[in-house]
DNA sequence: TCAAGGGGCTAATACGAATTAGTTCAGGAA
DNA sequence: TTCCTGAACTAATTCGTATTAGCCCCTTGA
């Protein structure tokens, strides 16, 4: 029909109704408040045209103009998108996506951010942050500074997985690791278990942190007895006095066992099996709990472990859900912790089996 | 540090340095052509204030003047993110992410786009695709009013997986169905078989189209006899003329035996999986290959089939190099075949087995 | 002494939509 | 007739950056 095309604007529009281009974006955006007046007459012209044209409005003049895309932006540290099989992060996608979904928002994958040391720069020179309206971090560990700075140039943003205070309360949608861990210690103290051990590191991110605090608290709770053992394999520095630092699966197997532990809480879910495997193996009797899904590869066993399901999918529709209301300033909690599902497998049974 | 904070720009940081906003765009962009001289001074200077502030371009307003972004949209007739597991989108996806990743482009996710009758809509009111400087498409079939529109409005796009002309050639970066279906055929008659069958729609997305043609020609060429076949359970409406229409599995096998054909070429890999299984059942020699991989929940079955592997996860990475071909408006070619590898499997094999 | 020729910068404008402060006009009241 | 009011628009400005035309000043050469 048309030659060479152009882009057709609120002017051009403007230009074929005879009206002008302020009556155009008066139409469009539906108004008709006190102080705004359009005939009917006008108001068919202009859409009559803006149909015939096909006319859409440019996203990008909407939002220098208006301040606001309806994009959110999806900041990960690794990969969206990757090529293992297992994959950690999926499901905090999905629910990423269909909220985004009912909002009729978009979702931008910050794939530009420029990958230093095996993770992506949150800040770097062109910056894309304030592409979208906000946006949702999704990793096991984010930067304090990048919080920080976050916070402090009042970038809207919503973390998946609690994070401490980085000058400023950090809005997070996470899971209730304390409440679900203490859960897990009852339950064992429940079926007869006294002496306790905790399989983890002390240091680290949040949600690592959340467990070991919530072994701590319920085994004072239960007046039992609580060791707390570093795991083989990773880089040992524990925040937790009571650790006693172990280099290999068989050597905390020895070590709980010698203090008469019964029942061991692991933070990784492969660390957890690794241990319980082994009793196995050995013929010892001993009650294994892990506290997530699998992360690392684990022994493939087929044993239902007693674990958490962390709900992951839910997480990230509310993330989602939380961004939206900073944004638009809407009052509520901009820190939410969501329960945790204990699995009660078969791995966690009544002392001395 | 400051109290309402605002955004820092240009203006700003040309107001601290006394210089004019033309001036630290200029310097921003290291514009130092014949035409545009800064001296070495007020560079430093503008560039010393900058690094003071913090300052970073708003790519919204970046992208108003200078007419581009860096942002790929993508865009899926379904989510993005599926619950279900067998994720047949996901490796395009990888390669799209890893090249925009290269790139430095950011990866815009068109979820915005209301669902009608369980697919997504392209075109609709608020249409976001402009905001991106083009989008790849993704897509078992994708509208040919669609493609004709995203045409005529002159909307960069590539689509993943061979399109038809629609009212122009449509940009695509496919799998060679056709050359690899030929190869699977040629091997056939290596291995003996003169009586070949084709189970497929003839009807449907250009991917079958493409794989039908290459059994029909391959066959013409060996002088082979080659029958074909509609697979139960689909809507079926043959395009082909000397397609015969059955029902069930059975009927196809019984047809296919009938005829005195040995070897099956089977479209979708779950049809190939249901006959061969039902051969092996009833103590038939029959030689089966499947055109594609698991896309529809396949019978178990611990037979290694031969069939082709997609290379999708380059398709995804070449159509955004197409893409940015397209954008950048760099010579090359806008329509890609990519080769499918043969799997060589053990259900075709010589024939009376 | 004047013109020519840069170097070094700025004014002005464009990009496309949103918004606000008017302006015009008709009709009614005083 | 004048003033006022409200309906129906429009002109002008804003958002932040990129780009281009052109200005001013200082050298040089004749």
């Amino acid at each position: 029909m048309t030659g060479a095309r152009r882009r057709v604007t609120q002017q051009d529009i403007a230009r074929m109704t005879g009206v002008s281009q302020a009556t155009v974006s008066l139409v469009l955006n539906g108004r008709s408040d006190a102080d705004v007046k359009l005939s009917a007459e006008t108001r068919e012209k202009v859409l009559r045209a803006i149909a015939e044209t096909g006319y859409v409005a440019d996203p990008i003049a909407r939002r220098l103009a208006a301040r606001h895309n309806r994009i959110i932006g999806v900041f990960t540290y690794e990969p969206v998108f990757p090529s293992a099989n297992s994959d950690f992060y999926h499901p905090f996608l999905v629910g990423i996506e269909q909220q985004a979904e009912v909002l009729g928002c978009d979702l931008l994958l910050m794939t530009s951010a420029p990958v230093v040391d095996g993770r992506r720069r949150i800040f770097h020179g062109d910056n894309r942050l304030r592409l979208a309206d906000g946006s949702v971090l999704l990793g096991r560990t984010i930067d304090r500074t990048d919080l920080a700075r976050l916070l402090a140039e009042e970038i809207p943003f919503v973390s998946i997985g609690r994070r401490d205070d980085a000058g400023g309360p950090v809005p997070y949608v996470g899971a209730d690791y304390a409440a679900a861990t203490s859960e897990i210690v009852r339950r064992a103290v429940a079926l007869g278990h006294d002496r306790l051990a905790y399989l983890g590191l002390g240091a680290g991110p949040e949600s690592w942190a959340d467990r070991g605090r919530g072994f701590r608290e319920a085994v004072a709770r239960a007046a039992a007895y609580g060791a707390h053992y570093a795991p083989p394999g990773d880089p040992v520095e524990p925040a937790d006095d009571a650790a006693i630092v172990v280099r290999d699966t068989a050597a905390v197997l020895d070590a709980a066992l010698a203090a008469g532990v019964t029942a061991v809480v692991a933070e990784e879910h492969a660390d957890g099996v690794a241990l319980y495997e082994l009793a196995r193996e050995r013929g010892v009797s001993l009650s294994v709990a892990t506290l997530g899904e699998p992360t690392r590869a684990a022994l493939p066993t087929a044993v239902e472990f007693t674990s958490l399901r962390i709900p992951r999918q839910a997480m990230g529709a509310q993330a989602v859900e939380v961004l939206t209301a900073l944004i638009e300033g809407a009052p509520g909690e901009r820190q939410r912790l969501l329960p945790c599902e204990v699995v009660s497998g078969e791995t966690l049974s009544e002392r001395g089996n």
